[in-house]
RNA sequence: GCUGCUGUAGCUCAGAGGUAGAGCACUCCCUUGGUAAGGGAGAGGUCGAGAGUUCGAUUCUCUCCAGCAGCACCA
């Protein structure tokens, strides 16, 4: 390798001086240079430096073999630097497998390989894709590369050095890499056996400190070079990487954990929804299912109608002449289904499309007779059934689909108003997420981008009034500049689940376009006619992608106001059928949903299937229960059961069964 | 949409160039059993769709459809 012409300034400092190092326990030792992060650890020991994978010099990250220039704060990291020590495993797995794979085939071309969370990837440009045999055969090179112990070399190379050195290795993506990066800046290269790669680095002292029990190859996948779908597609390999062993095998299993709380597979178990062939990305909910969705839907209804929202219905199918004027025909046309009807109906052929959002149908609603500002402002709200063509390789389950019902609505204001509105649709979600669970979410501010319409002084407006109403709630929100859509600034707020996952739901948007586009005016206190501002706003998103994420949340076990099935009143023995019909007609009489289990199977059978079914009540009943009027009550995930009065049982279950925003205490 | 993979019974999956199998679920029979699978018998499939190769295709090839993992997209 051509890799003499090291431009490293400190590597070329030649005037040795002294330089005081600090170690984390405040001792100071003194160092003449040249000197190595790597040589003060085998000075204080030769334990250390073995253990050694780094060092931190004034709290950076960095290589123990670069040299140290000038007085420092020193800290040797090793594996037991938790955070510190993944990062570089992780970092040094993938350029590891980057080399393994161009041992084992030389054609290929290496790209970027950065570290991500639990693991890393490395994406590469071959002629022949990667099977999953592959991935069994690059794990073993990998393990080769790691008993071979090299160690890892560093040098500061100029651009041009490497510009001509990855023209002549034939490296088409990395020449285009350093070609990015400013003229006159040093770049970094690093080096283990003769396997060699661009880096900002820092990486370990060896390969052998990577655990080779504590890594696997996941998956192949498809990315575009450098993250845009005009470029080429290259072929990208998923890895983990943990310090130990048991780490990786703790993370397997909270794979196979989290996979067994996917909505889809829930969704099916639990008899929610399917989705089929004939209509991809719409979902059939099922019974079970639509009594969950049923739930939500009136909870929802019942909170917009006490925050002053009027509830509306709007078409379907709407003529093109809206959405053109709207703008939605020239802006989202790919995604819209359009419907034609022919000339066997109407004399004139007639193109109408599915509406893939609600807005213009609400202006029209709002156009219908004169506003005044006493009218000020009105908050049209609809469960809109929406369709757009979302590509086939985005679809996911409930989370990504082509019909969904929003819980939409449209709040028409002022621009004085904007703040109010806004503090007041805070307060509304954040109230709505806590009973649904979610205690804690993310808010996130996107402001003016380039392209937008408006004059700044209403962006200035419109966005200090966002953000004065989130610092009501919180100061903890992150701001996301020019990521607004160009008819106003947003708000977005995502929920996390269970499992750590982000997933953006609630979104509360102003928009000075369309009411302009539609015509929207209201009288002013002057008597003149004046332009509202229009915010759009949903908490839920969609009731099925909220629906996912809470099945996915609760892993099924629903809280009982929400359970598809709430009750189950299974026999013991046949001669309790009557007295189960009795408690579940009861229990239907109080307002819940229950049903009967007279099947000819033991109780063991029941329970299991239950409790498999996520029921979170099962009430059995024998020969004592008839008796003594009483049921045998079981909760689901606890162990064991409790006798108690029919009665009791029934005024108990029936409290806890009422919706969160019904109970009297709230 | 792009790259790769997958599509066999309701579900999970096995299988082979000569038209298919397991477990669970389902139906029936026996069993009336006290809190996470009692026993027996039976029924169930145009092997995603179409075309090609072949004496013969569910199996091989191609196209399409759908799903999965990513990427891109996501008013």
């Amino acid at each position: 390798m051509a890799a003499k012409q090291a431009v490293d300034p400190q590597q070329k400092s030649k005037t040795a001086k002294n330089i005081t190092v600090t170690l984390p326990d405040g001792a100071e030792r003194t160092y003449a240079t040249p000197i190595t992060g790597g040589d003060v650890a085998a000075d204080i020991s030769k334990s250390l430096l073995k253990k050694a994978f780094a060092c931190k010099v004034d709290g950076a990250l960095s290589d123990l073999s670069r040299p140290l220039e000038q007085d420092c704060r020193l800290s040797i990291v090793t594996s037991q630097d938790k955070a510190e020590a993944l990062e570089l495993i992780r970092h040094d797995c993938a350029h590891i497998m980057a080399r393994a794979v161009q041992e084992i085939w030389p054609d290929t071309k290496v790209t970027i390989g950065p570290v991500i969370e639990h693991g890393f990837f490395y994406d590469f440009d071959r002629q022949e894709p990667f099977s999953t045999d592959d991935l069994e055969t690059i794990e073993a090179k990998m393990r080769e590369i790691i008993a071979k112990k090299d160690p890892v070399r560093t040098e500061l190379w100029s651009r041009k050095d490497a510009i001509a050195f990855y023209k002549k290795a034939d490296e088409p993506f990395k020449v285009e890499l350093v070609d990015a990066i400013p003229e006159g800046e040093d770049l970094r290269m690093y080096w283990h056996g003769e396997w060699q790669d661009l880096c900002r680095g820092p990486h370990l002292a060896h390969t052998g400190q990577v655990p080779p029990d504590a890594f696997k190859l996941m998956s192949v996948a498809g990315s575009y070079w450098r993250g845009d779908s005009n470029n080429k597609m290259l072929q990208r390999i998923y890895g983990v990487a943990f310090r130990s062993k048991d780490d990786l095998k703790a993370h397997l299993h909270m794979l196979e954990e989290a996979a067994k709380r996917d909505h889809r597979r829930l969704g099916r178990e639990m008899e929610l929804f399917h989705i089929q062939e004939e209509a991809p990305g719409m979902v059939f909910w099922h019974p079970n299912g639509w009594s969950l969705y049923r739930a939500l839907e009136d909870y929802m209804r019942r909170r917009l109608t006490a925050a002053g929202y009027k509830e509306i219905k709007t078409p379907q199918l709407v003529d093109r002449k809206l959405w053109e004027a709207s703008g939605h025909w020239d802006k989202y046309r790919e995604n819209m289904f359009i419907a034609e009807v022919d000339e066997e109906h109407a004399r004139e052929k007639r193109v109408n499309a599915l509406k893939p959002m609600n807005c213009p149908c609400h202006v029209q609603i709002y156009n219908q007779g004169l506003k005044s500002y006493r009218d000020l402002p009105l908050r049209l709200a609809e469960f809109g059934s929406c369709h757009r063509y979302e590509s086939s390789g985005s679809m996911h389950g409930l989370m990504r689909v082509r019909g969904f019902t929003q819980d939409d609505a449209h709040i028409f204001c002022t621009e004085d108003q904007i703040e109010a509105e806004t503090a007041k649709f805070i307060g509304l979600l954040s109230s709505v997420y806590k009973d649904m669970g979610f205690d804690s979410f993310d808010i996130k501010l996107s402001t003016r981008p380039e392209q937008r319409v408006g004059s700044d002084e209403i962006w200035d407006k419109a966005e200090t009034a966002l953000e004065n109403a989130v610092r009501k709630v919180t100061n903890d929100y992150e701001i996301d500049p020019g990521e607004g859509a160009f008819y106003g600034p947003k708000l977005d707020f995502k929920l996390t689940d269970a499992i750590g996952r982000e997933w953006q739901c609630g979104t509360f948007q102003a928009d000075f376009n369309l009411p302009e586009r539609l015509g929207a005016e209201y009288v002013g206190e002057d008597g003149a006619k004046h332009r509202p501002v229009m915010m759009h706003r949903a908490i839920l998103g969609s009731f099925e992608r909220f629906l996912g994420i809470l099945i996915e949340n609760t892993a099924g076990r629903f809280p009982l106001w929400l359970a598809p099935r709430q009750v189950v009143v299974t026999t013991i023995v046949s001669d309790a059928d009557d007295y189960a019909e009795e408690v579940a007609a009861a229990l239907t009489a109080a307002g819940m949903r229950a049903e009967t289990d007279k099947r000819n199977e033991k109780i063991n059978y029941k329970v299991r299937e239950h409790s498999e079914g996520k029921v979170p009540v099962i009430l059995a009943v024998g020969r004592q229960e008839v008796e003594a009027r009483t049921v045998a009550m079981r909760r689901l995930g606890a162990q064991g059961q409790k006798v108690i009065d029919l009665d009791e049982a029934i005024t108990a279950l029936s409290e806890e069964a009422t919706p969160p925003d019904l109970q009297p205490n709230t």
